[in-house]
RNA sequence: AAUGCAAGCCGUUCUACCGCUGCGAUUCAUCUCGAAGAGGAAAGUCCGGGCAACAUAUAGCAUCUCGCUUCCUAACGGGAAGAGGUUUAGGAUUGAAAGCCUGAAUUAUGGAAAGUGCCACAGAAAGCGCACCGCCGAUGGCCUUAUGGCACAGGUAAGGUUGAAAACGUGAGGUAAGAGCUCACGAGGUAGCCGGGUAACCGGUCACUUUGUAAACCCCGGGAGUUGAAAGAUCAAAUAGGCUAACGCAUGUAGGGCUGCUCGUCCGAUGUUAGUGGGUAGAUCGUUAGAGAUAAAUGGCGACAUUUAUACUGGAUUAAUGGUAGAAGUCUUGAUUUAUUAGGAUACAGAACCCGGCUUACAGGCUUGCAUUUUUU
RNA sequence: UGCCCGAUAGUAUAAAGGUAGUACAACGGUUUUUGGUACCGUUUGUCUAGGUUCGAAUCCUGGUCGGGCAA
């Protein structure tokens, strides 16, 4: 159910370099989002990795703490707001979610924000898919 | 009892729901169940070691680094116990100081008597005394009958000014005036001898001697081969290309080498099939049971060592060890019914091959020692 | 993760261990009807804490911040 394991998250250097390269971004503060869809069968239709700067917070405790919100939020909401939309096989939708805020919210503030990310994610791929 | 300083130790707990990581059980597989999952600094990367690959004359030079002694340690630039220096408090002594005795703090502390350099400004002078003021002018010179005069040659570091530092200090003798020039007492330094100590060093004696600076170059003694788990080892897809064999093409073709040219001779592409080595993505190992931890006994002033007993899965790799809600504990502020209530705070910080140190950060609490103040006996 | 450099006024950059300069900027004044130009003057600094030294921007040690290299 509302499980995140390792096949949801995206490790591969070169998948990641494509997607850096070649894909599609948009800021909806606090975070900058990344997404690429490709042609791929995999378990899950989205592999998602999540990004905080090391320049921005220093020590690794906060960059820790960050991203375990994020990700909580992440696993959460994403069956309900993201998977069920946008499920189509043979495609794979690589996703990077890069935290570029000033200071450290609290975990309702990301909740939020994440589902209008998703909303916004749902919207973009299914007008790209159209055309 | 309070406050301050130093050293050492600890550094939140429980419940519910939803997850993550590897492990075990079950299963064809999923599901499910079980137990486990961040520190004293995991940090800084400042030292040392293990481990691994490469290199090599197990060398020398260069470069870097360490530097009182003895010990501990796998090793160290770490630690323990001492020695000396510096600063300081008290005591006794004295006309006063220095030195003496006791305590505390601190200390990167080999060599300045191997050589080179440096010491701004000030000052006469900053080190084989180039004499500014001052003192003398015995000796030599000039004047004079002579006494004496001149201050010319020169002698002189006792006195003055400067400075962070001024030629070892005080007294006496000595002298033209002076001078460790000589003597007495005292302060260092170097070498020898005697005694004590494992040693640094301390005490005594005798001879010679008296500026500082080596976190200036340098000299002496010790140490360092280089690179770091992104080291390194194993398995190894697709694609491209390498090699081998067979077939095919071919009168051994196209083309090339030998030659000035021809002949001659040598090599020989492009295709198909099979095999084969290297090696990329990726995967596995390296990778967590150890110079280990806890407790007791013994040895040692101590760091530490030895023996015995006990228990022992954190292991990720775009990187797990969490999120939400509630309750408790601790500290603190205000209110009052003095034990309730309302609010606030709950640190520093997150393993990345592993150990031993050092350094830095840290809410709050505990223990020990020292200092100060107040109260009581 | 491992390794290597640097830090000087608001900015850029000098300074053999011996008074911390120079240029621009800022501020005040003079010149001008006003502004600019020009001239004169002033303010502002050695990243931080210790040590060595008579004396430290410089030498040594710890920390802070910034930058670079190894894929």
């Amino acid at each position: 159910m509302n499980t995140f394991t390792k096949e949801e998250r995206l490790c591969s250097k070169k998948l990641l370099d494509l997607l850096f390269k070649n894909g599609s971004s948009f800021l909806l503060y606090p975070f900058r989002i990344s997404y690429l869809p490709i042609a791929a069968t995999h378990q899950y239709p989205v592999q998602v990795v999540i990004n905080v700067s090391k320049k921005r917070y220093k020590r690794a405790v906060d960059r820790n703490l960050i991203k375990r919100r994020i990700r909580e939020a992440y696993r959460l909401q994403k069956e309900l707001q993201l998977y069920s939309s946008i499920s189509v096989s043979g495609r794979l939708v690589l996703l990077s979610i890069q935290f570029v805020g000033k200071q450290i919210y609290d975990f309702s503030f990301f909740e939020k924000k994440l589902a209008l990310v998703m909303k916004k994610l749902v919207l973009n791929i299914s007008g790209d898919g159209g055309n």
